[in-house]
DNA sequence: GCCAACGTTGGC
DNA sequence: GCCAACGTTGGC
């Protein structure tokens, strides 16, 4: 099984947006990313289980968790001009940008803090959101990453 | 709103 | 292939 983080921005798409959704499900488009587009297209696999953080935010942090419901396909907003992350080099034949289906499972009893998880920083050596700079919406989690902060819950 | 970090673009 | 310019991310 395994393990991601994905950030959004609560104020475009937040967790509480994602169970809102038909089937609480809803596609990971606009990721213009190659880093994270490899993560989500060729290590995302259907029950893999998502940290879902938040983002540019006033409390940036881990809020829920998600999971993986559908294995990446063509992201067809590259596609769309009138798109918002419309990008003029994808098209069907060839595309560049891919997506994955991510369903809600459920809130944290509390959200974990950026700032709580920076004070574990050394429980959590690999952990790439406490890496200065970071700027990946995909990241992969290891299993004992994901374990410790579950146990701050 | 500021700014550091970092990815992408494009001229050469 | 180098690198300056530019755009975006995201914490603060």
């Amino acid at each position: 099984m395994g393990y991601w983080l994905m950030k959004s921005e609560p104020d475009v798409f937040g967790l509480e947006h994602l169970k809102k959704m038909p089937n609480k499900t809803e596609h990971w488009d606009g990721v213009r990313n190659y880093q994270a587009r490899n993560f989500m297209r060729d290590g995302m696999k259907v029950g893999d289980q998502i940290l879902f953080y938040h983002s540019n935010c006033e409390v940036p942090g881990i809020v829920g968790i998600a999971q993986v419901v559908r294995e990446a396909y063509p992201d067809h907003t590259a596609f769309d001009p009138e798109a918002k992350y419309h990008d003029p080099k994808s098209d069907p034949e060839n595309p560049r940008w891919y997506m994955v289906d991510v369903q809600y499972v459920r809130h944290l009893k509390r959200n974990i803090s950026l700032h709580e998880l920076k004070g574990h920083a050394e429980q959590l050596p690999d952990f790439p959101l406490l890496r200065k700079g970071n700027r990946l919406s995909v990241i992969p989690v290891s299993e004992q990453a994901w374990k410790y902060i579950l146990d701050l819950e």
